[in-house]
DNA sequence: TGGGCGATTCGCT
DNA sequence: GCGAATCGCCCAC
């Protein structure tokens, strides 16, 4: 089933863990979603914590779009802003099990390893060719496609990756078992 | 106005 | 394991 915005108009508690399992597509290249985090205004991990500014203002509008943004001046990273209008929470893409478009995201991540196409989030916009001109686009009309999981699938949670402050927020979701993620969770 | 740093990745040791 | 690449934001001067 195809996701629309009022998916996304939820708590991001509720969305983040739902994506596991969800196909993203872009311009008909992505796979499943293996691995997500979930972001929120009132913790400072958040973009969104210090309030609005010209970089995070996707972020406080309404759910449903996408935020693109400059990761460490190289890389870019894929959010969807989840709840109500001005909450900016968001949940950040981390890693896909590829199944689309194979051709085309090997040629623009150069590489042949299918495990290094998509286990990350820089490395995911990369392989489907997302940058800053994604920011603010819709997520239910193309070239973003969104389809719900079809079956059922086990979801593990654990701490967040790669951040310094609330780092004990177990704010990260990955599908059990994958071999695409990003880092393994602990056991 | 400038320096430090971040939701990262890659290559070399 | 470590450091470089490199851009925008933020806080301290």
């Amino acid at each position: 089933m195809r996701l629309r915005k009022s998916f996304f108009n939820r708590s991001v508690h509720e969305v983040a863990p739902e994506l596991i399992g969800a196909t993203l597509l872009f311009n008909g290249a992505g796979g499943v979603i293996v691995e997500v985090e979930a972001y929120h205004h009132t913790e400072p991990a958040a973009h969104s914590y210090g309030g609005q500014t010209p970089r995070n203002a996707v972020m406080f509008g309404p759910p449903g779009y996408a935020y693109v943004y400059r990761s460490y001046g190289i890389h870019w990273c894929l959010n969807f802003v989840c709840e109500a209008k001005g909450s900016a929470s968001a949940v950040l893409i981390r890693a896909l099990e590829p199944a689309e478009g194979l051709a085309a995201m090997h040629r623009r991540r150069r590489t042949a390893d299918p495990r290094l196409l998509c286990s990350g989030p820089g490395r995911l916009t990369e392989a489907l060719g997302i940058t800053h001109a994604q920011n603010g686009c819709a997520l239910d009309a193309p070239p973003f496609e969104l389809h719900g999981r079809t079956g059922e699938c086990e979801v593990v949670a654990g701490p967040r990756i790669g951040i310094t402050k609330a780092v004990e927020l177990p704010w990260r979701y990955g599908l059990k078992g994958s071999r695409f993620l990003s880092k393994p969770f602990k056991a």
